[in-house]
DNA sequence: GCCAACGTTGGC
DNA sequence: GCCAACGTTGGC
């Protein structure tokens, strides 16, 4: 079992979304390291789900309810997608400001590469951020 | 709205 | 194969 960090910008497709939804497709994946790690995720993986953005902060958890398939919205064999399921929602986000005073996080990949929208997250950091979520009502 | 960081493209 | 130019992402 792995743990991951999917982004979203909240205007485009939010956690409320999500919820609604139940579970959603993640397309639109064009970026190499963002699609291995697409490839490398597997049924009920855990993903935490950030509001990239407007928000700045991790909203909630979501997991892989479907492995990686070519990405239906092209004809490029390259691109891959997955579909994710909802999970919960934090009733307190994990901002990234805290992320970032956190020594324990500073190695996260969303610390170090703001820019890659679906990263690998370790058992630990995984482990810590729930703690925040949870301690921090 | 600005700009730094990163990725991609294309000329040479 | 290098690197300049350009485009995009996302924090501030």
């Amino acid at each position: 079992m792995k743990y991951w960090l999917i982004k979203s910008e909240p205007g485009v497709y939010s956690i409320d979304q999500l919820e609604k939804d139940g579970f959603t497709i993640w397309d639109g994946i064009r970026n190499y390291q963002a699609r291995n790690n697409l490839n490398a995720m597997k049924v009920n993986d855990g993903c935490l789900f950030y509001h990239s953005n407007d928000g700045k902060a991790i909203v909630g958890l979501a997991k892989v309810k479907k492995e990686a398939f070519p990405d239906p919205g092209t004809e490029d064999p390259a691109w891959m997608a997955i579909e994710v399921a909802f999970e919960k929602r934090f009733s307190k986000p994990v901002f990234l400001e805290n992320i970032k005073k956190e020594p324990q996080l500073q190695e996260m990949v969303l610390v170090k590469n703001s820019r890659l929208s679906v990263q690998p997250v370790l058992p630990e950091e995984f482990e810590l951020i729930l703690n925040m979520a949870q301690s921090n009502q």
